[in-house]
DNA sequence: AAACAAGTTTACGTTAACGTAAAGCAATAG
DNA sequence: CTATTGCTTTACGTTAACGTAAACTTGTTT
């Protein structure tokens, strides 16, 4: 008997809401059995839970994410037909996976070369005016 | 007098609908002038699409693609106090990224492993019917 | 002149991923 | 016993990011 979860110990470990948790059953990204009428998760259930979440970060959507499931699920049991069906599916996902190493690559580059450019523009400020405390303008823009 | 683009030059260069176009300088990520009634788009418009594309990829929202390009903007001419509340955006970016970054790295793995997996229950079925044609079972499932 | 292409605005429709009540069962605390 | 706590289902509401259609202007081709 490995360990059991309820809806809200998810929920309060991935900082989720139990909504969420539901409709990602709903969209058959989780299979939890019953207790009652109550859900009972398996740790595979919270392995997939973790999976989804960083399949979110990823910016895949759930039904692409459910799709990937179901390839891991298959490859034990599929035919020679689907298994090279999942191959495809899978070389399509790490050629994405592959062009979103070089867009953060390229933001990060962007983002360091704002950050210098921050830096020195608040050095120059330093300089002519050190002693000077903030507020320049009342500019207090959404600290959101 | 620099290189200047129409809407649908860029639509078919990155391979979107002018629908989308419009959208985006309705949410002010774009800034085209006019002529006439006519929108002109000048290359930095076109970088701001390249970019906000790369940003979609990563996941960002449109309103989060626009508050790193006023960021990039306001740098020149912020106050303090608006350079300091840069760096601390630019530095909440940069820690998403190295998360998605490590992300993908396990998403990557985890990909090869059903990779390596779907291959040798291959191999396994060529061992045992290597003469065998295809269509072992009639699922055609999606290939969409 | 008439028609076509490429652009425009306005506005309603759609999908994904939840949020937010409303109303009800089940166990436990006071 | 009833009140609270945690779970449940049902269902309507909301936001983002466009799709799609209608109706109009402007310039170009036949």
């Amino acid at each position: 008997m490995s360990k059991t979860y309820s809806i809200s110990e998810l929920a309060s470990e991935f900082d989720l809401t139990t909504r969420s948790i539901r409709f990602y059953e709903d969209q058959e990204l989780l299979h939890p059995t019953r207790r009652g009428q109550t859900r009972v998760y398996s740790s595979k259930d919270r392995v997939r839970l973790k999976l989804t979440i960083r399949g979110k970060r990823l910016g895949l959507s759930l039904a692409e994410i459910r799709e990937l499931f179901e390839l891991w699920d298959e490859t034990r049991s599929g035919s020679k037909k689907q298994l090279h069906l999942m191959l495809s599916k899978i070389a399509e996902r790490r050629a994405a996976l592959d062009q979103q190493m070089k867009d953060i690559t390229m933001v990060q580059l962007e983002l360091e070369s704002a950050e210098i450019r921050c830096r020195q523009a608040l050095e120059e400020l330093d300089e002519k005016e050190p002693h000077e405390k903030q507020q320049e303008e009342e500019q207090t823009e959404a600290t959101d």
